[in-house]
This record gives C-alpha cells, sequence and structure tokens, in this order.
DNA sequence: GTCTATACCTGGATAGAC
DNA sequence: GTCTATCCAGGTATAGAC
C-alpha cells in the first residue's frame, strides 16, 4: 500500500468513528505515522481525502453492480436464484451476503458509518449512499421478484411490494447492529427468521 | 419562550442540520438573537445545550410511551385495535402515525435527524436513539401482535417476526425520505402498499 | 442578562530546510 | 517526501462593565 493509499484508508477509519469535523489533518498523519505537513504533498486539503473515499466507493459499486446487480456476487449466481430454482436456503444465502458485505467488508462497513454520519453535511454522499443502500437495492431486488413472479416460483404480487419486504428487514437490523458488530450472531439469528417467513408467505401458501 | 427554551430550540435546528461540531456557540447565539458570551449565562457549556435537548427527548418519550406504549397516541387508541377488531384502515392509521410522528413532530423529527448523526459520538445519544426508534418500536410492536395472537385475529405467527415486518418498511422509508420531506406523499403511497400487503399476509389468507 | 474584550486552544494549510 | 516552524481562522469559554 502506498502512503497516499494508507492516507485515504486511516482517514476511512477515524471518519467512520469520530466523524468528518471529529477528524483533523493530524489524526490522520498520526495514524500513518507521519507529521501532518508531510500529508499535503500527498492531498492538497482534507475534503480532497474525503472526496478520494466517496470515489472510492463509488468505483466499487459501479465494478460490482455493473455486472451482477448486487453489491455481493463474482458471478452470476444471483441471476442463476431467479432464473433457477428458489429454495429458502439461497434466499438465506442471498440475505446474509447483502447483510454481511454491509457489515463486515473491510471497506464498506466503514464507508457506511462514515455515510450515515456525514449524508446530510455533503450532497455527495448523500446521493452515493441513498443510491446503494436504498434506491439500487430496492431497485435490483424488484428485478429480481418480477421476474421470478413471471415465471410463477411465487405469487403475483407487486415486486417492489416484495422487494420492500425482503429487504427493509435487512436494512432495519443493519441499523440496529451496525454500532454492535459482537452481536453479529443475534443479528443472524433474526435476519433468518424473517428470510424464513418472507419464504413461507411467498412460496408455500395458497398462491 | 424563554431564553433558555430558545437556545435549546435553535440548537437542535442547527444540530439538526449542520451536526453538533458543524454548529457553533456563535451560530446558535446569532439564531436567538444574542451574543455568544450572553449564552453561557443559561448554559454552561455547548455539551450542556445537548445534553439538555437529549434529556428533553427522553422526557417526552417517557410520557408518552409509559402511558400509551406507543409514541403516537394521547390515548389508549392503539390497545384498543389490539383489543378490538383490526381493519386493514386501522393499520394503515397505525403505520401513518408512527411514520408522520418520526418524519413531522416538530421536536422528534430534527431530533432524530440530529440522532442519526451523532449516534457514534455520544453514547447517551446512541442509547436514547436505539431504545426509541429500535428496541421500544419493537417490542411495543410485538406485544401488540402477540395479544392479536393469542385473541386470534391473526396467524399463529412469532409476533416479533410480524412486528419486524410491520416497523422495518417504516423505518427503510423514514431513512430514505427523512433528508426530502417534498416527497412526503411518494413516502406515504409506499407506506399504504406495504401495509395492505401486510394486511392482506395476515388477515386475508389461509390461517 | 446582555454587552465588549480577551485569553486560550485547536485545526487547516503553507514555507522552506534537508 | 519528510521534517520544523509558523501563520491564520475560528471556536470555547471567562472577566468585568453596564
Amino acid at each position: 500500500m502506498t502512503t497516499k493509499e494508507k492516507i485515504a484508508d486511516e482517514a476511512l477509519t477515524l471518519f467512520s468513528t469520530k466523524g468528518y469535523r471529529g477528524t483533523s489533518v493530524k489524526n490522520i498523519a498520526d495514524a500513518v505515522g507521519i507529521k501532518d505537513s508531510s500529508l499535503y504533498k500527498h492531498f492538497k486539503s482534507k475534503k480532497h481525502i474525503f472526496d478520494t473515499i466517496v470515489l472510492e466507493m463509488h468505483n466499487r459499486m459501479a465494478r460490482l453492480s455493473f455486472q451482477t446487480g448486487l453489491p455481493s456476487g463474482p458471478s452470476c449466481e444471483n441471476e442463476a436464484n431467479a432464473c433457477g430454482q428458489l429454495t429458502i436456503d439461497s434466499l438465506r444465502v442471498l440475505s446474509r451476503k447483502i447483510f454481511l458485505f454491509y457489515l463486515k467488508d473491510n471497506f464498506v462497513s466503514r464507508f457506511l458509518k462514515m455515510a450515515v454520519m456525514e449524508q446530510y453535511h455533503s450532497p455527495e454522499i448523500y446521493a452515493v449512499y441513498h443510491k446503494i443502500f436504498m434506491e439500487e437495492s430496492i431497485a435490483y431486488q424488484t428485478d429480481l421478484f418480477r421476474e421470478m413472479t413471471r415465471q410463477r416460483y411465487c405469487q403475483a404480487v407487486d415486486p417492489e411490494v416484495m422487494a420492500i419486504n425482503f429487504y427493509s428487514p435487512i436494512f432495519f437490523l443493519l441499523s440496529k447492529y451496525m454500532g454492535e458488530p459482537e452481536k453479529e450472531n443475534t443479528a443472524l439469528a433474526l435476519l433468518d427468521k424473517q428470510v424464513a417467513e418472507f419464504y413461507s408467505i411467498y412460496w408455500n401458501q395458497n398462491g
């Protein structure tokens, strides 16, 4: 990792715990192991570090979701779900994948915390946060459920309603447990119960 | 309104838009119409203003929820729902009441925005935010659905699962539209669709 | 209780030696 | 590219007159 990358990395850690304003350039420099003045050889300002992080997140998501439509998969595995047979296990895998990706991915989890805190101070971060964690998540899952409905894998329900029913608990549990990663197992147990219920509603009952 | 109340009120407005650190004592004093030094006759520090706001929220919720169990009702109307006949309209009323209370109540809506931003900087605000908007909301609705299930108004499903299914979309839509109050109608339309679906799942189908 | 004046500090950023 | 030294702006808080 270059010094420049190290600066952005330590800055993200600090921004995600102490907030943008709560982090001084000296804090970042200390974490990297250089003097604050040296940092300006790599970034022209504190804001520039922040912008670089936002851009990096933007690039990562673009790379992932342009191909798979989901911020989790290296393959078209999820598309396969839509076209193949959907089991409760594949739904559980999907929900856990989204949940744990947001909660545990080394970059994404820190970015998410920062985004939640800074969304109202920065229009760019508001846009990217709402796009990734709300609009695109719902849009992708709406497409997924629309396709499943079309192929008669589940009941004929408004796919957007299904998507919100599927994703909202993930989002809620994420918001609830983001600050307490040691309770991950509690969160996953709750998530599994929601997914089991979701599955039983749309696959097992009269449809 | 006394000067002291006015200071706390303007501070809440500023904290909820610019954040705690983004708001200076001078900003608050300007909004009130006094000099920053005069402000220290009413509060001994900036932190003291913040603590007063958190305490005020705590008191408001204690007053409300100690009696009704819900941050919306002046009466036992909601208990009545549990004991009386639940219609799709009463569910819609309940969900809109919670949603609009959090989104529009003059004090609560500002506090919520501040809480989302400051939760990771202040253990007190983390506690009160998670308590009110997560634990207590779920606990109350779990009780509600448990009672309804007991009285056979709905299917025998884990009441906590039902509560999360009912509340998560409210929470998600709140998070999504909190920063764009002008889209309130879009949010309410989506909320109504979720509630209609929730109702049809637990009341109309085989149970 | 409000003002003016001020002390004190932290934080962002630059200059210039090495 | 890193350092020391420094500048400057802005923020918290206090002292003391009115």
